[in-house]
DNA sequence: TTTTCCATGTAACTCGTTACATGATTTC
DNA sequence: GAAATCATGTAACGAGTTACATGGAAAA
């Protein structure tokens, strides 16, 4: 659906389009170049896309992509399904949480503070990345809300577990 | 590592574990049974953990899995390394909003307060479940802020899409 | 008596990743 | 002259999912 979204503002080659994907969305999707790359061949034979080959100078042939009708009704139909649905993310930091008892204090504060120092680097980082307009900028702003919350919450683990001695037992109900 | 975790606490079988890890922690870990029988699998022929068929009257044999303390070993490095590393989670729905000024703001509003009544549900749904101790209530607690802040935002959202007519360009850097 | 629970798995499949392959062109 | 950039892909692999298979026992 984004790559979808993306060719339906502008026709664009597989490498200009994961430029983008790289340099200003990097921080909401994980697609990796072969996976454009089939994707797109994928959406081709769909018929929801089709290419012109370009070729510019002696440089390597760019196969551009254009979004065809079809491919615009897809697109409304997983727009409107990606908005109205709600699929909560998994947490993988809270599995090892669950356990941080079995450690001594002073270690679990240990890791947890290298945990937040790769949290604030993240948000520095995000703190950096240029203004966009409309809702790329509300994607920004959940993301700087959502890695402040992830902060607080370590820094509040931290304190509790500076105060408190361990607790053994965790998993009764 | 949530497997070692839990099989260090106490020995079980694969149905048990599946049941304890699908009442009391589905909100942080998506584990299925064939994985999970896969995993055990694996983890035994790894060493980690060793399996006693119990058979209790005429029901179905059971394998009931012990750590090992090549497995203890294993867990304890996997534990360090989480609680160390910061890996920031995907929001699939956000991809829907970077696009969201393609539509009428009305329909806009309309899909996401769809998306917050699911928000709502999991919210209701999080504060019945009953109340562990350390850790896993810290993870309850980590998850219980997420979604207030997940509604908090998406609630602007749909202010400022009520109060704004529709700006069409949105991805220029 | 039909459904749900206990208990274990297999087979086929999808999705995505990593690592590799190619080759010209511009920049340092 | 070496390295990074432009531009496209393939091949092999791995992790995880869905759907299916089995069968007795308890509960409705």
């Amino acid at each position: 659906m984004l790559i979808l979204g993306l060719l339906r503002k502008q026709s664009m080659h597989g490498y200009q389009l994961m430029d983008l994907v790289d340099r200003v969305l990097s921080s909401c999707s994980d697609l990796k170049k072969p996976t454009a790359y089939f994707l797109l061949d994928k959406m081709e034979k769909a018929g929801w896309i089709t290419s012109a080959t370009v070729q510019e100078g002696k440089r390597p042939a760019k196969k551009v992509y254009q979004l065809t009708n079809m491919g615009e009704v897809s697109y409304q139909a997983f727009l409107r399904q990606n908005l109205a649905e709600y699929t909560q993310p998994a947490f993988p930091g809270d599995i090892g949480i669950i356990f941080v008892d079995g450690l001594e204090p002073v270690e679990a504060v240990s890791l947890l503070q290298q945990r937040k120092h790769l949290m604030a680097a993240r948000m520095e980082e995000m703190l950096q990345t240029p203004i966009h307009q409309g809702g790329a900028q509300w994607v920004l702003e959940h993301q700087r809300r959502f890695l402040e919350l992830e902060i607080n919450w370590v820094d509040e683990l931290i304190d509790r577990l500076m105060q408190h001695p361990v607790g053994i037992d965790y998993l009764r109900d």
